[in-house]
DNA sequence: TTCTTCATGTAATTGGTTACATGATTAT
DNA sequence: ATAATCATGTAACCAATTACATGAAGAA
């Protein structure tokens, strides 16, 4: 119940075939929800039988027809009665937790190790992210409407990535010292 | 393929029944992983056929009578084999940073409430960690060997928290401004 | 008398992952 | 030659949620 809403959100912003959403999924969306194509194409299916969006068939000539997908006015009607229902609490689940839970119990050289992948991952996705804010976000002081949102959920992402590369180095820094 | 380990984890630091597990993923193991009972007691029926646990019945006189799971050898192992394999990256599903996303698509006022709502969750589950770490942990320089990683985990949580807050506070003074 | 705690589950359904499938075009 | 990009899906399976079920003890 929120993938649909996700895609919702995308096609209001452009309309797009179910390959295009699933690249949007792997880059800005997804920085926030991930979906593969399979269950894009599934969704996308279910969403356009109750009338959430609207399909239009596009042949290319040599590469494969293409279904556009857009936005109908059922779908905007959704958007806002999704967006007036409270927001669920967030299902946690870190398994990168649970091991730094389970550090007595397993290989200190194995954790440490896990935990410097990670610091990598997040230095990684936090690079990508101010590449996109540099990009986009050139003047935070001077942004257009439809530009808060996708500025503020990239602010959070860059808080996320940072917070998440203090932890593990608040964890090396402590094993260290022992 | 990863609430296995939670409970393995969990085991080895006390027996318990699915009941007591449940409540304990209600609780400190519940801040990095939820589970459900149904699925708890699921998971730990495969995990016995697995021989990773070992189960022992308890009668109690009034009270019903209670299944004491224990780990095994094989769960040892499986946990050590568990912490050797990478950690996957994981999914990520923030209908929270959707919404924010989805800023100038719905109502100003829908989405502050909610952004408020959310900081008051942060506050309140940070609120807990603190109680936790006063209580457990108050001195975090004399450590024993099997403090260290809830104790570190513990610091995640609160790290989390507060990013979560501070993402908030953001998200209302920049909307605040317009 | 109603609610909460203790204690265990089954059944149905939804959501998501993994594996498999096809086929042309363009870049290395 | 080989791999990547474009474009769409089906099928099987696994994980997780929701709803339903039982029953006694003790607290409000």
């Amino acid at each position: 119940m929120a993938l649909e809403h996700a895609i919702l959100v995308s096609l209001a912003e452009r309309s797009a075939s179910g390959y295009d959403l699933a690249r949007r999924f792997d880059a800005s969306i997804g920085h926030f929800w991930k979906a593969s194509h399979q269950q894009i194409y599934k969704v996308l299916a279910r969403m356009e039988a109750d009338g959430w969006v609207s399909t239009e068939r596009v042949s290319q000539g040599a590469r494969p027809d293409k279904k556009v997908h857009a936005i109908t006015e059922t779908g905007h009607a959704e958007l806002l009665a999704w967006s007036a229902r409270p927001t669920p609490a967030e299902a946690v689940r870190s398994e990168f937790a649970v091991r730094i839970r389970a550090l007595h119990l397993i290989d200190r050289a194995t954790v440490l190790g896990a935990v410097r992948d990670r610091r990598q991952q997040h230095e990684d996705a936090l690079a990508g992210y101010e590449a996109s804010r540099r990009k986009y976000f050139a003047d935070p002081a001077e942004l257009a409407d439809d530009e808060i949102g996708p500025y503020l959920a990239l602010r959070g992402g860059i808080r996320l990535e940072r917070n998440g590369i203090d932890w593990c180095d608040e964890i090396i820094e402590t094993l260290g010292q022992r």
